[in-house]
DNA sequence: AAATATTTGTACGTATGTATG
DNA sequence: GCATACATACGTACAAATATT
């Protein structure tokens, strides 16, 4: 799963719904931890800026949590 | 020997050639540890992960390797 | 044997500067 | 001018491995 950076709609936008997916389709199960900032990085060819960015939309839709010095977790699968 | 906090050079990799010049003259000699990334942060004024992303850079060239928990040792000398 | 300290690795959060559309 | 994006750098925090007391 590749984003498009050419297109009109924000990486981080594209990263968010990206890592929805893969919450919804289990590939990110509730209660284990996100991809770390620089595995999005890498992963999704974006800017830590980027990765972090779309991370704390899934934060604010109470989708993840982050754990200071461990990780960033799933804790609810999104609608 | 400072870093050059304002210059064009990234800090990591002026850094880098400072610890590299360092090992050229014996001051940091094969077999012995290199400093301790606390002791690197005090001495160079930079934060810990420039000072780790230097210290990558030696053990990349083949000039440092890692023994965890101990330490950063020199293994060659730079050419 | 156990607690403490040191060192590294990893990760997050934030800020600044620069470039592009 | 503003939003987006990247690179760099700071500070901080936790875990693992090792060393010391």
């Amino acid at each position: 799963v590749s984003l498009d950076h050419a297109g009109e709609t924000a990486l981080y936008l594209q990263l968010a719904e990206v890592l929805r997916q893969r919450i919804r389709a289990g590939d990110l199960a509730v209660g284990r931890p996100l991809p770390s900032l620089p595995t999005l990085m890498q992963s999704y060819d974006v800017s830590r800026g980027t990765a972090h960015r779309a991370v704390q939309l899934l934060i604010g839709e109470g989708t993840a949590r982050t754990a200071p010095g461990r990780g960033t977790f799933v804790i609810a699968v999104p609608s």
